[in-house]
Order: structure tokens, then C-alpha cells, then sequence
DNA sequence: ATGTAC
């Protein structure tokens, strides 16, 4: 296995060797590099031979093994030269992301009232494996919802139309193709549009611990010591769905069109083939289906704040997706070119003065939410003028996982992590004593480090640290 | 991550 040579104190290249077409590179400190060292490594320069491919494979500080791609991999594809979407690249939970609401309260405020608030977050918020709380949707009322997205979820009277104004493009994935939806995948999300679900997923009520950048947090609203909610969670069942079966269809396809594939699960397929496109019309409304469910649970959230608050004024500060493949014009060797950019456990995180931003955030870059695991802090970052030219606009997603979900059962009873977790002053609320221990934080990187290493290779940069006050789980 | 399966 190839060894990374060192470009800088946080980057470092993977030389193009045998049938890769483009270097990879990592963005890490030695100690995360050594996280990575074998799979991430392997999985990067299997990416890098897919064809069409621009300037690099990326892996992300808290990149970790994923299906095909790492997660926390990204790739632009060019597709005037061959190039590919691939549904592995994009991930399973497409358009899972997190989403952060100002509230505008004082931490102490909601200390006094954190049970109060705790208990009635989960009893509103419908969450866990296989919840059937959600809304009942069908037919052509689910053909719009695909199509538009969060802009659907606010016209049935969840949120108000300036949360779509802080939302990746105002909150509709616009070329999004419900009919390359399948009934089954439909099927799935039955009763489950606006659950959380469970695995990583959560709701929090975090305090803004630190601020790091004054200028960047006033344009994002932050205060010191106020309260913020945050929001995890993805397209449920039916994004899922979505990704299985497309991803049967490119192993077929990428056979058909002869591309030469270093693991089964790269399977892709050109972006302009059919197969390509529909994928892509699926994926899109998959993405749509995501930020309606973000809409919806950020209303349920509202709801509830505001029961225990009613003085509270809640705005959206914005909403990341972190599983996507999203056409966009960059940068590259001298000229804009057209690209289509998987981010898959990473961020978009465009600079300053980006047209695709919200005026309020132009200035200062788009805010990046990091989140963190269970129990630790999780960080607001902006995008910066250097990570459009040296990620394509992307940053990390969260910590990464260092240890697998089965290793963690064995090692962490839920009982266990519900009193370290209370006796951090964190008030938890879960449907599963075995989600609890999958999620134990000790099973993640250290956030911190990975946003210290975001920072400092200049991917994103610190804007304010959250620590976490109430948590719901699924 | 997910109706722990074709």
C-alpha cells in the first residue's frame, strides 16, 4: 500500500500510480492521517481511477472506511470528459445533514426548564428504527413533495418561507425526477416523514460556549451563551431505497460501458447515460425529501421551544446536506467549469461572495455545521476563499467513527452512557438502551481535533463551539 | 444509515 507523502503540516498527496488518473489527497494532522492509514487510503486511490475525475480524490479530517468511497470523500466529475455520478459516492442516507435554529434564549433560562423541555421534545419529535408517527403522504401530494422539497413542507404549513432563504438552494434540489422514485421506495417512507430516525440521528438544545470569530457570528446571529437547536437526520427509508436499487443498476451499467471498477462498489455510471440521469432525478428528489423532513421536524422543535418559551423568536441560521452529488461551476485550471461534486459525510462549504449564498451570509462565507457525537461539542465554521480552490467548497461533517457500531455495543452499555451523559449536565432522551451504546462517544474521533485541522488547512474556518444541553435520540 | 433479506 502506497504511503502518503507530506505536502503541508495538513495535507498530504497520494502520487498517481498505476490505473489512478489523479492524485489523492488527505487533509489531516499525523495523528488522524494514522486513523486513516489502509482503508481510507485504499478506498481514496480506488476513487481517484473513476473516469472523468478532477484534480484529486479528497478525503476530509474525519474520513473513515465507507461503502466504496470514504465517508468523508470527496470527488468532482467532469462530465465532458466521461465523467461519472455514482451512487455508492453519494451514500446510503442521501442528503442526511444537519440543520441549526437560533433561538435567541440565555442558556440559563433553559437549564431551569431542561427536563421540561427535554420531555417534550421527545414525546413531539417522533423518532427511532421503524417509527410509524410520521405524516401519511401518497400519490401526487408525494410527487410534489419530491419535487420541491422544503418549499413543500412550508406550503403545508411547516416553518415559514425564511427558513427556505437559509436552506442549499432555497430549499428545493431543482431538477429532482419523482418518477425515477420507485413505488417501493415510496412505500418506505409511509408514516415516516418527519421522524428523526435513529443510528447517528438526533435533535439537540446546545449553549454557544465560545465565539472564535466576532464578524462571522454576528452576520449568523450568535451570541455567546444563547441557545441553539440542531437538527440530524436524512431521507429516511426512502432515500435508502433509492440508493439500493440504483446502486443494482450501475453495477449493470458500468459493465455495459466497460469501466474498469477497483472495487464492485464504485459502480457508476456516466452522468450523460440514462442510467446516469435518472439516478441523478431520484437522488435530487431523494435530497428534497430530506429537507422536508428537516422542515417538518424543525417546526415540531419550534413548536415545543416555544410551549417553555414563548418569547422565543426562532430562525433558521442554515441547513447542510452531507450525502450528495450536486452540479456546480468551479474553478479549475484557469477557467469555470461545470462539475458534478460528491460530497459523501462531507460539507459544502463555499467562500465568500459565492452568488448561491444568502445575502446575510455573503460576506463571511457559508456557515458549515459540524456535528459532533453524543455528549461532545459540536462547532458553526464559514467557508472560506481557499477550500473553494483547494476541496471544491467542502469540509468535514462531524467526528467520523473510529469504532464499528458492533465493537461499541460490546464495550458501552446503554446504562452506562445515559449517567456519563448526565453527569456532563447532558439531559438524554433515547428510544433504544442499544442506540445509545452504537453511539457512545468514546466509538468517535475527537471533533475538536478534526475542526482544528479543518481550520488550520484553511477547508473552513472556526466560527463558534456548541456544547450540548438536551439530547433525543432515536 | 436502514422495513437487521432477494
Amino acid at each position: 500500500m502506497q504511503k502518503p507523502t507530506r505536502v503541508s503540516s495538513y495535507i498530504h498527496r497520494l502520487e498517481p500510480e498505476g490505473p489512478m488518473r489523479v492524485p489523492g489527497f488527505i487533509f489531516a494532522d499525523d495523528e488522524l492521517l494514522a486513523d486513516m492509514e489502509g482503508d481510507v487510503f485504499r478506498q481514496l486511490a480506488n476513487v481517484a481511477t473513476l473516469p472523468g475525475i478532477v484534480h484529486g480524490a479528497l478525503a476530509m479530517p474525519d474520513a473513515h472506511l465507507g461503502y466504496g468511497f470514504p465517508i468523508g470523500g470527496v470527488g468532482a466529475f467532469d462530465p465532458h470528459q466521461g465523467g461519472i455520478v455514482s451512487a455508492g459516492g453519494v451514500g446510503f442516507d442521501i442528503a442526511c445533514g444537519v440543520r441549526t435554529l437560533v433561538t435567541g434564549i440565555h442558556k440559563d433560562r433553559v437549564l431551569a426548564e431542561r427536563k421540561t423541555l427535554a420531555d417534550l421534545l421527545y414525546q413531539n419529535v417522533p423518532a427511532g428504527l421503524g417509527t410509524k408517527k410520521g405524516l401519511k403522504i401518497s400519490g401526487r401530494d408525494m410527487d410534489r413533495m419530491l419535487a420541491q422539497g422544503g418549499k413543500w413542507a412550508v406550503g403545508r404549513g411547516y416553518g415559514t418561507s425564511s427558513d427556505l432563504k437559509k436552506t442549499e438552494e432555497g430549499g428545493t434540489a431543482s431538477g429532482a425526477d419523482p418518477l425515477a422514485v420507485s413505488d417501493k421506495a415510496r412505500k418506505r417512507l409511509d408514516r415516516e416523514l418527519g421522524t428523526l430516525g435513529s443510528g447517528n440521528h438526533y435533535l439537540e438544545v446546545q449553549a454557544i460556549q465560545e465565539i472564535f470569530d466576532d464578524n462571522a457570528a454576528q452576520a449568523f446571529g450568535l451570541r455567546k451563551d444563547d441557545v441553539v437547536i440542531s437538527i440530524h437526520c436524512g431521507s429516511r427509508g426512502l432515500g435508502h431505497q433509492v440508493a439500493t436499487e440504483y446502486i443494482r443498476l450501475m453495477v449493470q451499467e458500468s459493465a455495459r460501458q466497460k469501466i474498469r471498477l477497483p472495487d464492485r462498489d464504485l459502480a457508476c455510471a456516466p452522468i450523460f447515460s440514462d442510467t446516469g440521469q435518472q439516478y441523478l432525478g431520484a437522488m435530487r428528489a431523494a435530497i428534497n425529501c430530506a429537507l422536508a423532513n428537516r422542515q417538518i421536524l424543525s417546526h415540531l422543535a419550534r413548536e415545543s421551544f416555544e410551549t417553555v418559551f414563548p418569547d422565543a423568536r426562532i430562525s433558521m441560521l442554515y441547513d447542510v446536506c452531507h450525502n450528495t452529488c450536486r452540479e456546480e461551476d468551479h474553478e479549475f485550471q484557469g477557467r469555470s467549469i461545470r462539475l458534478f461534486v460528491h460530497r459523501k459525510g462531507a460539507t459544502r462549504a463555499f467562500g465568500p461572495g459565492h452568488p448561491d449564498l444568502p445575502a446575510e451570509y455573503v460576506q463571511v462565507g457559508q456557515p458549515v455545521l459540524i456535528g459532533g457525537s453524543m455528549g461532545t461539542s459540536s462547532y458553526i465554521m464559514a467557508g472560506t476563499l481557499e477550500g473553494m480552490g483547494i476541496s471544491f467548497g467542502s469540509a468535514c461533517h462531524g467526528a467520523g467513527r473510529v469504532m464499528s457500531r458492533k465493537q461499541a455495543v460490546k464495550k458501552y452499555p446503554g446504562r452506562q452512557v445515559i449517567d456519563h451523559l448526565q453527569k456532563m449536565n447532558i439531559e438524554v432522551r433515547s428510544h433504544s438502551f442499544k442506540g445509545l451504546s452504537e453511539e457512545a462517544p468514546e466509538a468517535y474521533k475527537d471533533v475538536s481535533r478534526v475542526v482544528e485541522v479543518s481550520h488550520n488547512s484553511s477547508l473552513a474556518r472556526k466560527v463558534a463551539k456548541l456544547k450540548p444541553m438536551i439530547c433525543i435520540k432515536g
